[in-house]
DNA sequence: ATGGCGAGACTCTCTCGA
């Protein structure tokens, strides 16, 4: 089973990308995307379905919104956060073949003197607090996101130019402690990773050429998924293809 | 040097992302 986390900035601009690279990915079990940007009545659902694959998605106009690909049925699709009054559409959840997969478009908050900031952390409280239900509920639990966080100075390019910056944050970095305090593992890190591994590079700047980027996109593994777990991959061959999203999938694999 | 790039929208200039 192979579970992935894709930001694609804009799936009307990257739906061929996504359909060609799960083409190209036949092992892929579901596919966790952020970043929509589409209404739902705009949402490409009918191409995905005829492409063979099975779709959630829930978003909005211009901004956020995220999607759920499979190639499986899934069953118990949940939006957003019960509880926590929210317009952004930010997070989807299915079960697929008995996983509990929740794809999570976090909060970036623009900086440290914004609203946005306050509400990026208010967000994060509000969202750590359902998924310990969600993962007393649903043991075999996979995290994926857009977290908007790198946890750790090795997933920043420049971590002294980064220092105070947001996504680099302490409370951004005690939230994701929270995360993992809830009994999650950062799959990413179970294993040996070349240095300066990142999922996101600025467009500007020559940042993807630079590998002047940060690594945000996490796939979160409960405890019962863990010991399954066989190998976690960043994919940078989507940023070949011409107009690629600032983002590039990573993707977790575990033993039937 | 707070710039740079890309996407979206009540667009030709603005907001937002990270």
């Amino acid at each position: 089973m192979q579970f992935v986390t894709w930001n694609v900035n804009s799936l009307k601009i990257r739906l061929p990308q996504v359909l060609e690279w799960l083409a190209a990915n036949p092992g892929v079990t579901a596919l966790g995307i952020q970043e929509t940007k589409l209404e739902d009545t705009a949402f490409p659902q009918a191409e995905i379905e005829a492409a063979g694959f099975h779709v959630a998605f829930a978003g909005q106009k211009t901004y956020n919104g995220v999607a759920i690909i499979a190639r499986a049925p899934m069953t118990a699709v949940s939006i957003n956060i019960p509880g926590f009054a929210d317009e952004q559409k930010r997070v989807i959840a299915a079960t697929i073949n008995d996983v509990r997969f929740v794809c999570a478009y976090i909060p970036n908050g623009q900086s440290l003197d914004s609203d946005k900031y306050v509400y990026k952390l208010s967000w994060l409280k509000a969202f750590t607090d359902w998924l310990q239900g969600e993962l007393a509920n649903h043991p075999k639990l996979i995290l994926a996101g857009d977290y908007n966080i790198a946890p750790e100075d090795r997933d920043v390019h420049d971590p002294a130019k980064w220092e105070g910056q947001v996504l680099v944050s302490g409370p951004e970095r005690s939230a994701f402690r929270q995360l993992l305090a809830l009994g999650l593992t950062d799959s990413f890190r179970l294993f040996d990773q070349p240095e300066k591994s990142f999922s996101w590079w600025d467009y500007r700047m020559y940042g993807f050429k630079r590998n002047a980027g940060l690594r945000i996109d996490h796939l979160l593994v409960s405890q019962a998924l863990k010991p399954l777990v066989t190998a976690c991959v960043i994919d940078k061959e989507p940023r070949r293809v011409e107009r690629p999203s600032d983002h590039t999938p990573v993707i977790v694999t575990l033993a039937d």
